[in-house]
RNA sequence: GGUGUCGUGGCCGAGUGGCUAGGCAGUGGUCUGCAAAACCACGUACAGCGGUUCGAAUCCGCUCGACACCUCCA
């Protein structure tokens, strides 16, 4: 492999090397859910992007410790009211203790992403968890002169940080266009300026969720624990850190400031975001009636699904889009995928049953070169698609004898498969995995075709066609090739 | 209004200053008892209008439109 690994960092807005800051280790950060619903498509794309991620750096070599957080205290419903946050009212209207709120949704997240084969973080910490970090950290920043304390709440001061470093790096955006377009909001008379954040917030008498402080019984504001935890596992300055693009501003903003007002220097070598996702060229909203969980695709349970799309469908269908743009569902693209896939692990299982020839006019190396070449581009998998499917092509040729690959190539691009569909790209071969790796089914199917394959010779159509429709109706597909008859599951 | 990302063939979706990815769908063919699968062949698309250039869909400007965030919801 001669390229190396680039990725686009959203802080100088350029593709970049990856050079880690400690190798061979890496340290790597994703904003994880807030717990309080049922997952759904825009848990799943940035959940696959950086499982990717995850799974190439590992490839590469690096030791990986990826931190990926729960956030379980919850943001503030709106700034405009006394703070209550999403779980705590979740909790509030359904009688239930907040905890049993998040631990009820964060049970549903991990089946949810096992199903997505994705591989569980290295660290999975909640924010609950870590208030004595956050109120240290907080105290940090009003050491450094960067926040104060008003009527029991603590507010970042971002006036202040803008005059001595820059609050904007990250999104671009520049402060006076900032406090310029601000809207007067009710309860804002606690912050000295309007795009103050809270640090610490203190909490009302309704408000369930609280823990002491030095400034008041409260919860920690809504960027603080990743600033936290993210310091706490992976140390200052770590390389990477993920999130959806909603989260730039102001949340990575926010994360950026304050670890420079506590720690005086700045948190994260690389920053990747993930593009969004929309359901029919619109974003997906309660409101809008469009908005299907990720157990709703699997179960083709919500009238604009037409059918049932399987978590290896869901996942496919991310990875044949750039991270980066913007990503729109819809039955008839998510069906095109759907075959797509079947189409490709067909091909691997070809592979499988290939024979070498003493000489061949395959170049294994040369395809391994492009899908490199593709996911060392910025993670660009659409791309290191198109370079599989050309390798399909040469696959199919193969087993039908129209070209012939030596031993050496057949090696080569066989582990080249398996290793980029299966360990990086994250695939699974749901219909081989609990279909043909089962005896009693197989010596079954085995003793079927026998009996169809006489029928054949007797031209017997009538039973020769039975026993296909038959099966088919069972779910298992009979192909005649010129070898005899396949089988698989549909 | 501000910030950011975009507008590519029927659908999805890459990419690039000249050699015109890929998937799905479609058409014709090969194979087959039929079917399915597979293979072969076929589509000169890049929002609009100007400009730069020998040459732009790719660079610049303007217009129109979309999406995200700043504000709800995740």
């Amino acid at each position: 492999m001669d390229t190396k690994f680039h990725i686009y960092n959203t802080l100088t807005r350029k593709k970049e090397e990856f050079i880690p800051v400690n190798p061979p280790n890496v340290g790597m950060y994703v904003c994880g859910p807030t717990v309080y619903g049922d997952g759904h498509l825009g848990h799943a794309r940035p959940a696959i992007t950086f499982d990717l991620v995850f799974r190439y750096l590992m490839h590469l070599g690096y030791k990986v410790r990826y931190v990926r957080n729960i956030t379980d205290v919850g943001h503030l419903e709106n700034d405009a009211d006394a703070g209550e946050d999403k779980i705590a009212k979740k909790a509030r209207l359904e009688e239930l203790e907040p905890m049993e709120v998040a631990q009820h949704y964060i049970n549903s997240y991990h089946r949810n992403m096992h199903q997505l084969n994705v591989l569980d973080p290295s660290i999975e910490p909640q924010a609950s968890g870590h208030i004595i970090e956050q109120i240290s950290m907080v105290e940090d920043i009003v050491k450094n002169g960067f926040a104060y304390e008003s009527e029991g709440s603590v507010y970042f001061d971002v006036e202040k940080y803008n005059q001595a470093h820059n609050y904007g790096i990250l999104s671009g955006r520049k402060l006076e266009d900032m406090i310029s377009n601000t809207r007067e909001l009710d309860g804002q008379s606690e912050k000295r300026n309007a795009a103050d954040f809270a640090l610490w917030k203190k909490a009302s008498p309704e408000h369930i969720m609280r823990w002491p402080s030095p400034w008041s019984d409260g919860f920690p504001g809504w960027h603080m624990e990743c600033s936290a935890m993210g310091a706490k596992y992976l140390g200052l300055p770590f390389d990477l850190h993920g999130g959806g693009m909603d989260l730039k501003f102001p949340h990575h903003e926010s994360e950026i400031a304050q670890a420079v007002a506590a720690k005086n220097t700045e948190p994260v070598k690389y920053w990747m975001h993930n593009n969004m996702v929309t359901i029919n060229g619109q974003k997906m909203g309660k409101s809008l009636g469009n908005f299907i969980t990720l157990d709703q695709f699997f179960a083709g349970d919500h009238k604009a699904l037409e059918k049932a799309y399987s978590p290896m469908t869901i996942r496919f269908f991310i990875l044949q889009a750039h991270y980066r743009s913007e990503l729109d569902f819809s039955n008839e693209a998510l069906q095109a995928s759907e075959k797509g896939m079947k189409r490709l692990l067909a091909a691997i299982d070809t592979l499988k049953n290939l024979q070498p020839a003493k000489t061949g006019d395959v170049d294994a190396s040369e395809i391994k070169t492009k899908f490199y070449d593709a996911i060392n581009d910025d993670l660009n998998t659409p791309v290191l698609l198109a370079h599989m499917y050309d390798g399909v092509k040469v696959i199919n040729n193969l087993r039908d004898g129209n070209r012939k690959i030596d031993a050496e190539n057949l090696e080569t691009l066989s582990s080249l498969y398996n290793t980029f569909v299966f360990n990086i790209l994250g695939l699974r071969n749901d219909a081989s995995e609990d279909g043909n790796d089962d005896k009693a089914l197989n010596r079954l199917m085995e003793m079927i075709i026998e009996i169809r394959k006489d029928a054949r010779a007797n031209k017997d159509w009538a039973t020769s066609d039975k026993i296909r429709d038959s099966l088919k109706e069972a779910g298992i597909q009979i192909k005649d090739t010129k070898d005899g008859a396949e089988w698989s599951k549909v």
